[in-house]
DNA sequence: AAGTATTACAACCGCGACCCA
DNA sequence: TTGGGTCGCGGTTGTAATACT
């Protein structure tokens, strides 16, 4: 089969995402759309691959990204899904509103695969490891602490070679969200320049969002907003947000757990796999 | 304080599936 | 039916941030 052909290609930028380019993915999607990944970068006036294009648009610029911590809740609906369904990751993260299946998959790898382990569960297979066949133990030594963003330091002198790395994950509020910021709201202190998510996503049920970024595109810190958060549902997925999505999955469980009590037939079993895919 | 090791996660790669002429 | 083009998924890598010595 034809494979596309990919970042490889001479002149295509690679690597961490500029606020530039990010800008100009998000406003082309928002004036055309997703899709048409291939022919996508030419017209928006990027120098990527399509794939990278996509891949940026999924896990880290659409507007329904939910960001921080995986919570508690959703460790433990990760961890049963994984049990269920195994590597299977866009699936996983279908049930888990908000969340990319690239997210999933690395907390997967660097979390709750090592916990397992460490709590004496084969992560692959979620039985019990025999007590006589001791595995290593990948405990971290301390958890290190979450920060939400990568601060351009100067750390090597090639940094500048380099594209600049923006401040990751900018913050979105919508109108469900209720918030402030420290300097006034739109064109604030220090040359900072609320943008209107708006101004790049289409959004059809008028959610206002903001990308925050000083005058040299990069995104100002979260820390700069206090956030009061209303959860809004998104019921276009089957399931709503938070926790209206674990009870739903808590009926998933259930109902896969029944029908592998009553019925061996693997044929069924794979296609209530696969109807969660709808 | 400096060097080294570890962790976290964004991004890339390669493959298979799907679509369509 | 075939084959080219495209997309989506899962595995892997690269590297900045952080912890440790």
């Amino acid at each position: 089969m034809g494979r596309a052909p990919c970042c490889s290609k001479v002149g295509l930028h690679r690597g961490p995402w500029t606020p530039r380019e990010d800008t100009l993915l998000v406003k082309y999607i928002q004036a055309h759309g997703e899709g048409h990944w291939r022919s996508l970068p030419k017209k928006a006036g990027l120098l990527r691959c399509g794939k990278s294009c996509r891949l940026r648009w999924m896990n880290y610029l659409r507007p329904d990204i939910k960001r921080g911590n995986i919570t508690p809740d959703e460790e433990d609906l990760i961890i049963r899904l994984h049990s269920l369904l195994g590597n299977r990751w866009s699936l996983i993260a279908g049930r888990l509103p908000g969340r990319t299946d690239n997210e999933i998959k690395n907390y997967w790898n660097t979390h709750l695969s090592k916990r397992l382990l460490s709590q004496g569960t084969d992560p692959n297979t979620h039985k019990k490891l025999p007590p006589d066949n001791p595995v290593v133990v990948l405990v971290p030594k301390k958890k290190r602490k979450k920060s939400n963003k990568r601060p351009n330091k100067s750390k090597k002198p090639t940094e500048q070679e380099k594209p600049k790395i923006h401040l990751p994950k900018p913050i979105r509020f919508t109108s469900s969200v209720q918030c402030t910021t420290k300097s006034s709201s739109q064109g604030g202190e220090n040359g900072q320049v609320l943008v209107p998510w708006s101004e790049f996503i289409n959004d059809d049920e008028n959610r206002t969002r903001f990308l925050c970024y000083n005058d040299d595109h990069d995104l100002i810190n979260n820390s700069d907003f206090e956030c009061q958060s209303h959860h809004h549902h998104d019921h276009d997925h089957g399931l709503g947000a938070e926790g209206d999505s674990n009870d739903s999955l808590e009926k998933i469980y259930e109902e896969y757990l029944q029908l592998l009590k009553t019925n061996e037939d693997q044929v069924q079993l794979d296609s209530f796999a696969e109807s969660l895919l709808i």
